[in-house]
RNA sequence: GGGCCUGUAGCUCAGUUGGUUAGAGCGCUACCUUGACACGGUAGAGGUCACAGAUUCGAGUUCUGUCAGGCCCACCA
């Protein structure tokens, strides 16, 4: 049973983390009654998980633990997503170092390749997850492209187009040419760059016109140019024409509300096949759209002699002939916001192109409402407001790729009628004309199509399954607020849409990890940490608890080395109280044994009970209302502060070897166990390794099968406390005179206490206590006048009088002169507040009376210790 | 252009309904290797709570404005 001085995580964490799936104890069996559900958000399967997985993971596992323990029917659901894009682009990137393409490799090719990336990443995402401690259902693991998940995905779509919230046409989209995909609006970055405005003179038959433009290649296809109606300055424009430079095109002058006249020359060039505005612009005045960049980027024969040239090359050679024309009237430096891919940074060329959209506005009314009436609740609150933010203006949903990982469109073109087969089974016929010569559309959906159905596509949705009826709607959702858009409000309306219900009650937002900089960490900038390192070098325990900690309000969290090391420290301590405790045992002769109850014989248990009791009651409300690092210093303090540095210290001066299994046990074992298992939602492995230890044979299996404490405050005692913080104060002013007049003084020196009123029973009673802990050999009086020889310290209860061997004069004066100093200015601020009438009038009379208690004992210890420097001057 | 967040000890951050002398961890100073733990113990030093107003008997906490930093959304060529 002798136990290690220091504590090895690494010895003991991979043993339970093992054990814990072995014996399955995590499978949730779906029967009535409260339950507590949580899907995870599945990690990509690019890679393998990173820091903001683990504290996701960390604060997931902490409310799974602590439901699990509570009583609840608690399931968490495992799984990982596809990643549509971001998968087809790692295993690009590794087809790249074999010098292939995925068009040489075939499509049916580069999936297999896909899947292969899968197996390889899932697995090592699993044994993290597993070498973390999650306590996740494994028989529950789900992956977003698999058969069930993907039926689920042919089901929503099939609905939503029946339902005609899916349509197909052509529009204007974000087109990355790298990717060579269609691309959501929240898959575009925004990034200022510094670029130019171009001044380009357009000729007309009554002069020149100068139009301000940033893409001056995209001139080549323009249809008009814009001005403002009520612009008074180009009145005489209305109804002419211009000529296109370079293109000889004469093109129309339109009115547009949407120019703005203050900007640039209030002339804008339109070019409905290239820009977003313009094409709404188009649409309006019916003008021709003419293509002249394609989806590589390069530009069409539409652009004449451009044709094949580069967007940028072409910007260069139009910039450069309009110069040579004389066309270039002036260029200014301008900062504009550029669209890049998310992904490759690249910059998105809008293009009209045919794709599929879902169609928002109907979906968003109910997700909106969810939120408002309160159905679905924010956590923090205040994401509420960027949410609706974002769903009241929300766009229509691109959700086709030109892609090869993911899910293909359930849709069929027929050769013969050209009409569409939408359908939840693969067709063999066009369902129009009967004909068999029918194409399945190549696209695939965007993958968070997928994900968005992931609440209940986990659970078996659509079939109405039992895990359906006992786990949805799922309680909570645990996620970092980058994907709020991306996911979270999808999985709203989604799930309201396809299921009726909210798919989950609760949305606690986190934030990111940083780096000791507060840097994001990226694999560019090379600050990431891997997990695995840092579990190995602090011990999962302890960066688990260094998260939990950090994640206080939603923040984001920097992860500091000093922050670990606070928490390794606290790992150790209480592997020390164990070892103290066990090897006490041994020398007592006592067997482990977990107590019913305790037996609250002396003062010291009476009062560890109290702060039990409150550790108790904080730790359950705290977790209740998602105040994690508050929960986390509950027990923190508790188990150092309270336990070890007190308890313990006192129960040692109690504790004789061999003295067999007495009140001073049950006590001890007592509180022990409860903390361990407080504290093992947020530290589980060396809770579990240490409650093996002590467990009863008629225990559960594992602690994490226990019942999590609930306080039970009708054995409180408050005396306890009063007599506790009397005794706790007396050792403290033993130590701080000691430590300010005789440092470096081991003896135990002689000192007289005075105690008054009902101190002096406490005192009587831990007098060995006080020897002990506050190294002093007691001479114990009552009365209130104080010996006057030597240092003191006065409090209302007590006066302490040190008697130093050789007294130092100066050094008593000095102290003394510090405390009156002290005395004197709590004195001031009470009288003043005091003085203030209205203050007295208005306030609360607790405070009140509570002020004037303090002001009365200030003026009662000051008068003692004038005295006693009087007394010192002669 | 809109919206959100942050500014408290040298550093990283707590501080729920306004209320008695504003806290923690790390770091720092002094002392202690005491039979659980030096990843420890004890005692300390250190803060005009970004700034300016307002409300109030009372503001780190509420309101307004300013400054500084961060993030998100947005069709201004």
């Amino acid at each position: 049973m002798q136990l290690e001085k220091i504590y090895e995580p690494g010895r003991f964490e991979p043993h339970w983390a093992q054990w814990w799936i072995e014996t399955g104890m995590f499978h949730a069996v779906p029967k009535p009654g409260k339950y507590f559900s949580l899907v995870i958000p599945p990690p990509n399967v690019t890679g393998s998980l990173h820091m903001g997985h683990m504290l996701d993971h960390a604060l997931i596992d902490m409310a799974v633990r602590w439901h699990r323990m509570s009583g609840d029917n608690t399931l968490w659901v495992p799984g990982t997503d596809h990643a549509g894009i971001a998968t087809q682009m790692v295993v690009e990137r590794e087809l790249a170092k074999e010098g292939i393409t995925r068009q040489q490799l075939g499509r049916e090719e580069f999936v297999k390749r896909c899947w292969k990336w899968k197996e390889i990443y899932q697995k090592r995402i699993d044994d993290q997850m597993k070498r973390l401690g999650s306590s996740c259902d494994w028989e529950r693991e789900r992956f977003t492209f698999d058969p069930g998940l993907s039926r689920a995905v042919r089901e929503a779509f099939v609905r939503l187009y029946e339902k005609g919230l899916i349509y197909r046409g052509e529009y204007m989209v974000n087109w990355c040419p790298r990717c060579n995909t269609a691309i959501s609006d929240l898959e575009t970055v925004h990034t200022t760059t510094q670029g130019h405005l171009w001044y380009i003179r357009y000729p007309y038959a009554g002069g020149t016109i100068v139009v301000a433009t940033t893409r001056p290649e995209t001139m080549l296809g323009d249809t008009a140019v814009a001005i403002h109606p009520e612009d008074a300055r180009y009145a005489s424009l209305h109804g002419r024409t211009v000529t296109l430079p370079l293109m000889d095109r004469e093109i129309p002058v339109i009115l547009d509300q949407l120019v703005d006249p203050k900007f640039g020359t209030g002339i804008v060039k339109v070019t409905p096949a290239h820009d977003a505005n313009d094409f709404e612009m188009g649409k309006r005045h019916k003008l021709p759209f003419i293509k002249v960049i394609d989806e590589s980027a390069a530009m069409t024969p539409a652009a004449g002699r451009f044709s094949g040239l580069d967007r940028f090359e072409a910007r260069k050679q139009v910039v450069a002939e309009l110069r040579q024309l004389g066309l270039i009237e002036k260029i200014e430096p301008y900062t504009l916001s550029l669209a890049v891919c998310d992904r490759c940074k690249t910059p998105v060329e809008p293009l009209v192109s045919t794709q599929w959209f879902v169609k928002m506005k109907p979906l968003a009314k109910p997700a909106i409402d969810a939120v408002d009436d309160g159905r679905i609740q924010f956590i923090p609150a205040n994401w509420t407001t960027t949410y609706h933010h974002w769903m009241d203006n929300i766009r229509d949903w691109c959700v086709s790729r030109q892609l090869w990982w993911g899910h293909r469109i359930p849709a069929w073109y027929c050769d013969d009628c050209h009409q569409l087969t939408v359908s939840r089974e693969d067709p063999t016929h066009c369902s129009h004309c009967q004909s068999g010569s029918i194409r399945q559309e190549t696209d695939v959906l965007d993958t968070w199509f997928s994900s968005g159905l992931w609440p209940f596509s986990t659970l078996g949705w659509p079939d109405d399954t039992e895990d359906l009826r006992a786990f949805y709607p799922t309680t909570l959702l645990v996620t970092g607020f980058d994907i709020l858009f991306f996911w979270v409000a999808r999985m709203i309306f989604l799930g309201l849409e396809m299921t009726g219900e909210v798919p989950f009650r609760q949305v606690h937002l986190h934030g990111l990890v940083r780096d000791p900089e507060g840097q994001k960490m990226s694999k560019t900038k090379g600050n990431v940490i891997d997990p695995l390192t840092v579990n190995e070098q602090y011990g999962t325990d302890a960066v688990r608890l260094s998260l939990v900690q950090g994640a206080a309000s939603g923040m984001d969290i920097s992860f500091t080395p000093d922050r670990m090391d606070a928490s390794r420290a606290f790992a150790n301590k209480i592997w020390n109280a164990a070892r103290f405790i066990f090897m006490k045992m041994e020398a007592a002769g006592v067997e482990p044994r977990i107590p019913s109850s305790p037996a609250l014989a002396c003062l010291e248990d009476r009062w560890i009970h109290n702060r039990l009791q409150n550790a108790i009651a904080t730790m359950n409300s705290s977790l209740e209302q998602h105040r994690y690092h508050e929960a986390a210093d509950a027990i923190y303090h508790f188990i150092w502060d309270d336990f070890c540095d007190w308890y313990i210290e006192l129960k040692k001066l109690r504790m004789r070897d061999g003295s067999g299994y007495d009140d001073n046990w049950r006590d001890l074992l007592f509180v022990f166990e409860h903390a361990l298992r407080l504290l093992h939602p947020i530290m589980p492995f060396i809770t579990e390794e240490l409650w093996q230890r002590l467990r009863n044979a008629d225990s559960p299996l594992s602690i994490a099968l226990t019942n999590y404490p609930s306080a039970d405050l009708s054995r409180l005692d408050p005396s306890a406390d009063s007599s506790m913080a009397t005794l706790q104060a007396i050792i403290t002013a033993a130590r701080t005179l000691r430590a300010e007049l005789v440092p470096g003084n081991v003896s135990a020196l002689p000192a007289t206490l005075y105690t008054h009123g009902a101190s002096s029973q406490v005192v009587t009673a831990a007098r060995e206590a006080i020897e002990r802990l506050g190294n002093v050999k007691l001479t114990l009086e009552q009365g209130s006048t104080p010996h006057l020889g030597g240092a003191v310290r006065s409090t209302p209860e007590f006066d302490l009088v040190l008697h130093l061997p050789a007294a130092d004069t100066n050094a008593l004066r000095t102290r003394l002169e510090k405390e009156i100093e002290q005395l004197h200015k709590a004195a001031t601020n009470s009288e003043r507040q005091l003085s203030n009438d209205e203050f007295v009038r208005k306030a609360p009379e607790q405070i009140v009376t509570n002020i004037r208690a303090k002001l009365a004992d200030y003026k009662a210890q000051l008068a003692k210790s004038r005295a006693t420097l009087e007394a010192l001057g002669q």
